[in-house]
DNA sequence: CCTACCGATCGGTAGG
DNA sequence: CCTACCGATCGGTAGG
């Protein structure tokens, strides 16, 4: 039945974001995910044909997850200034939940393959554009002088607090990362003439 | 003569320390860099006893070359905002001046290793802590109040610019980095009652 | 989805 | 620093 392919393979991916979070998309391999769930290596194999095709494929599964569990939530909030904290936000608490047993999928996937051209990197800089487009996009509408600017901050920010956690098992970077938005944020309520101060 | 073996072993790192940062210090692999270098994989090998030891071997001469192009030229302004501003200005400089062939070095390093215990994991966070530790020593001899978060931020703003310019090619994350930085400096020199005016 | 297998490469060793 | 080798694992294939 193809309901039962879609199932396993379903199961494989949830696994497969897991191990990549972790050991990074070229330590996926496939007899280690095999062994763990108790196939055969060329079983699971069968369902992708390729590794490439099974890192697109866990890529895939983690943008999925990623969406699911920060970017809708935050979609309930009225689009601006609310959905953006509601992001930055979303973004610190998914990676407290270990939405991923890794960390920030996104963070790691980027860092093992920002400088390998090929189809791996095309989908991992297509998921992270995707999250800074959302970013900026959402500081445009609350009208955010320079968004793509502020947009880099919270980006940066999240990255630093995904490092911070994981290198240092340092929850620290979680309060920092969001005094500094709202430090952030906090500016834009304040009157144009004020900017001016300290330039 | 072990001034020989030294002299080689010093060229195998050169090479090893921008393999690594390319394809991480696990992509780094003793018989493609044997390879490369025109040895025997053992001869090669013999040098360090095993992977781990190039391993570390290679983090210690990433060490090196980032205390010679960023710590030590910023280290001859005067301690403090001065010296601050040398080191994000530095790192900025090192990212664009391709001193890694694949970037920051650390970056690469600390995502790939940060979920992985061991000697590896031990060594890249103490690269990355005696950076923030300088970021923060300069930001309180400054007089900064909150030393710790500033440094949290350049360093997480540095991050940004280095995933910016590696997986979408986008030297923008220099400038947005700089102004954020610029940004946060200048307020530094306010008089403190105008903090309180957006809290 | 399985067993059985392939060539290539991995980290590492023996012995010089 | 070399040649020659080891067992283990890699991605992938044949055939069912």
């Amino acid at each position: 039945m193809t309901t039962k392919a879609a199932t396993t393979r379903a199961t494989i991916l949830e696994r497969a974001v897991d191990v990549a979070s972790v050991e990074g998309l070229e330590g996926l391999t496939i007899g280690r995910l095999a062994s763990e769930l108790r196939m055969s290596k060329s079983g699971l194999f069968a369902h992708f044909g390729s590794k490439e095709e099974l890192q697109l494929a866990t890529i895939e599964a983690a943008a999925a997850r990623f969406l699911r569990e920060v970017i809708a939530p935050a979609q309930r909030e009225p689009e601006g200034a609310a959905r953006l904290r509601a992001y930055c936000e979303g973004y610190l608490d998914y990676l407290q939940r270990k939405v991923f047993a890794g960390g920030c999928f996104w963070a790691a996937a980027a860092a093992e393959f920002d400088d390998r051209p090929g189809p791996v990197r095309d989908a991992v800089r297509a998921g992270v554009l995707g999250w800074m487009g959302e970013l900026e996009h959402q500081a445009r509408i609350a009208g955010v002088g320079d968004a793509a600017e502020l947009a880099f901050e919270a980006y940066s920010l999240g990255l630093g607090a995904n490092t911070c956690w994981r290198l240092f098992a340092d929850e620290r970077g979680f309060k920092r990362a969001r005094a500094a938005i709202e430090r952030r944020l906090a500016e834009l309520s304040m009157p144009p003439v004020a900017h001016g101060l300290g330039a």
